[in-house]
DNA sequence: GTTGACCTTAGAGTTGTCTCTAAGCTTATA
DNA sequence: TATAAGCTTAGAGACAACTCTAAGGTCAAC
């Protein structure tokens, strides 16, 4: 059984955020000590390390919690659950890559104009650009 | 002059956001009428424009910020100041991207391993690989 | 002279994922 | 036995960029 500090250097998460993901339902001590600290099994130990792999794999803590609703009890859900949501996500990735690409291109061709020299900015290409408002992009991005 | 919700409705933005955006100094009212709303001149609106398309690029308001106070005197700053903004927006979308192609790449793995069918969940290749954690991510992404 | 759309402010709430603090108990080491 | 490191909890704070609310003033139209 390790402690709290214990699972948190071996899967690489801080002891705080251990306790915030057990909040969140996604890991669990099933013992705890006498004094009422957490004590983690081997069981509890490797679903800690799926919540991390699904983490590293940019899965939200939403995705995990369903996820790990189904790991417990795989035999009342589906195969397509889980590519549902790793289809979901997919789909999110790529969307944000297609994002991303839009304002790159901007970026690109801003940085193309602008020899980025120590002259003041009076005419600064990127700046009228920006003023004028002229550019191929599709809408926000974060 | 443009009232508050005029200047919404012309460049796309709430008049919420607007004021939001004053708040941190990207957008100015250079007038006040007798009950105090809010008045824009052609002056503000190219200035919330510049706002807007900076926005629509990606830039954050930090950054718009910093663009702004560039515009607003020229002559005292230099085009490499601009460029320096913009490249430093290029190599963040840059690691993004990258980071969001390992993603993909684990992601179409994943699918492959597995045929979504409606069969239970018992063996699913995907949970499995959860499980083993065996997987070339480099870290979190968001 | 009333309705309804629009404006004002300060400030709180949202989302997601932590990250930290305070105040106090427990355990290991010297 | 003293000290430091580690554990507990509830709850606050951080971050970005909004988004909304409450409580009220203004304005145009019918």
């Amino acid at each position: 059984m390790l402690k709290i500090s214990e699972l948190a250097g071996r899967i690489g998460l801080s002891a705080h955020t251990i306790r915030f993901y057990e909040k969140r339902g996604l890991i669990e001590a099933s013992e705890r000590s006498e004094s009422g600290y957490r004590l983690y099994s081997a069981a509890d130990i490797n679903r800690a390390e799926f919540v991390k792999t699904a983490r590293n794999i940019g899965f939200s803590l939403e995705d995990i919690a369903q996820l790990l609703s189904i790991r417990l009890d795989r035999s009342n859900h589906s195969c397509q659950e889980v590519t549902d949501i790793t289809r979901n996500k997919l789909h999110e990735v790529n969307r944000k890559m297609a994002e991303l690409k839009a304002v790159q291109k901007v970026l690109d061709r801003l940085l193309d104009k602008c020899d980025g020299g120590m002259e003041n900015a009076t005419h600064c290409s990127i700046l009228e650009v920006l003023d004028n408002g002229r550019l191929a992009t599709t809408g926000r991005v974060n």
